[in-house]
DNA sequence: AACAAAAATAGAATAATTCTAAAAATGGAT
DNA sequence: ATCCATTTTTAGAATTATTCTATTTTTGTT
């Protein structure tokens, strides 16, 4: 039996969602590419194997995941949402020359002093500049 | 003469930005409604002073301003882009039972320690919970 | 095997944004 | 003022991400 796939199992049903085949492979493929994926590109990579696969099913499955905080959204790109399956604390950096997405590790996110009264259940923090191989490109 | 045209004005020239008729009423609008408002809004707001407005302006004129820097593009909703001329140190907060955005003013913005050769030059947080009227509301 | 509930599917519909090509406005130089 | 080049605006078409709808398939239970 496959080590990945009982995890990407238990994660499921741990959030009291049903593991179907469509499920389990948007998830496994969240939890083995940390490349901060759009439903796009996840339909098009998971496609080839499951030729019966529906874009809508891609959406439905994301949607799911991120309402019961399997997943989180990404909203760094104007464009397009991205997703990550990575929960533990870390912030977002876009490049602004190549556009790729990295992950920056921090201890935990930061949640300013809020107003009284206002609760706050995620927060998100994203940086924008350029990455190091683009500085390393400009300086030559 | 009108103070606040006049703030309108200088701010636009300060970023080499010629002040045309409907740029100033892009930017004017932004300074004068602290609401985070979509280019939708701005634009059925303005249209029945300016008829002539076309939607093509008015994102013409928000993706120079941001280039600019003169206004910060928000992507805390996934729909649609919301913009704010405020450029003073603050973050967003999102009501998820109402919608509303708040401003939430910091020091200053938080800026992770970056991987070596990263260079950052903007940063946003964007924190998501219940406002306090709506934690009000649920708590009767 | 029969049935109800849940999930997946194809394709149409919606909506935000960008693109295109043409028209209008602007700002010199003559 | 007039001509010309450049910039800006415009309307509408095109694009694209996402959601919706109605149907079909799958699953689990009696």
């Amino acid at each position: 039996m496959d080590g990945v796939k009982n995890m990407v199992k238990e994660r499921l049903q741990l959030h009291g969602i049903k593991p179907s085949l469509q499920r389990m492979a948007v998830m496994e493929y969240l939890m083995t590419h940390r490349t901060h994926p759009t439903a796009d590109m996840i339909f098009t990579d998971l496609y080839p194997s499951i030729p019966t696969l529906s874009k809508a099913t891609v959406y439905n499955t994301l949607n799911l995941l991120v309402e019961r905080g399997v997943v989180r959204m990404i909203t760094i790109e104007e464009k397009n949402a991205r997703f990550d399956a990575c929960m533990d604390p870390h912030i977002h950096f876009r490049c602004r020359d190549c556009g790729a997405i990295l992950d920056v590790d921090v201890e935990a996110h930061w949640i300013p002093t809020m107003p009284d009264g206002v609760t706050v259940d995620m927060s998100e923090t994203y940086c924008i500049g350029s990455c190091a191989e683009c500085n390393n490109k400009k300086a030559i």
